[in-house]
DNA sequence: AAAAAAAGAATGAACATTCATTTTTGTATA
DNA sequence: TATACAAAAATGAATGTTCATTCTTTTTTT
């Protein structure tokens, strides 16, 4: 019960106003006072709601991810062919990337950096399994050649 | 003349150094007087070779980018199918980040980051203009239609 | 022995976090 | 309904550390 007294609202805002000044200067170029001015709160307020800087980035890390593979999957059913289940994935990817764009840079940020810790990467990871296992399903079908798995290394040309 | 009595093996040492740091700690949590340990330099040297962090930083992207571009286009011909050529670069990008990726890292991290100035930024991409010219290629020649345009924005899974 | 390169210590600013107070909220009593 | 007061929430300023950069001195090179 006591536990929801603190605003839900100061909360977001600072979830908010991280990934904006993340996305534009940096995990370690942006200092606390400045997360806390966006919001509109003190310095110290943010330790009631987060215990410190790097818990504060780790939950946003792990809200972002949850959203995007929320919409990544929301139309797709395990039933379905192979390649429809790709085609659809890969456009609410794209639709993701285009519609929530500072929330995909967010995570590209972070997915790139070593500002994350390991326990809260491994708990972004796990909302993806429906994707592996949608893999490895054409992998068993042997829709996947082997060959692919090799250049799966070059996905992301920059 | 007078400009390379400073020792190019210092200067070397200094840009594994950043990249291996900035690796594993990311750019404002790699401190140059680490950067000088792992170079065996006093941090004041540092600053004969490269105006600041900052630059540091730039030049080493600049360069690692500048490999990564000759390795990807090396054995690309200016003459070849569109299909073929994209193969070929699709490959050769693996490759690098197979065989370099302590350096396809640190591009990613440069590339996902604000760590980066923007002149630096522009500078890296002008690397990469074959490639741009071979997508106008096959543009023009029809053979990429208009529908991968949009899904380009999911060339990336995380 | 002059000039260039390198060194290590010193400086000053930036910042995460804590501390001591103040303000707000919810509730029990009149 | 109004009042008092305890608990929770919020604050702004203080603290101590970390670090980029500079300064002065020493070492190396020519």
């Amino acid at each position: 019960m006591a536990k929801l007294q603190k605003s839900i609202d100061k909360r977001n805002a600072l979830v908010k106003a991280t990934i904006e000044l993340v996305n534009n200067n940096g995990f370690h170029a942006t200092p606390m006072s400045k997360i806390a001015k966006m919001a509109n709160v003190s310095p110290a307020t943010i330790y009631l709601y987060f215990e410190n800087k790097q818990d504060l980035v780790n939950k946003t890390y792990v809200e972002v991810k949850a959203d995007y593979t929320k919409y990544a999957f929301e139309t797709y059913k395990e039933d379905m062919p192979i390649e429809a289940g790709f085609k659809l994935i890969w456009n609410r990817i794209a639709d993701f990337k285009l519609k929530e764009s500072e929330n995909a840079m967010f995570l590209a940020q972070c997915d790139n950096t070593p500002m994350i810790d390991e326990i809260s990467r491994q708990e972004g990871i796990k909302h993806l399994q429906p994707l592996l296992d949608l893999w490895e399903r054409g992998r068993q079908e042997g829709i996947i050649k082997p060959l692919s798995d090799y250049l799966l290394y070059a996905y992301a040309i920059n």
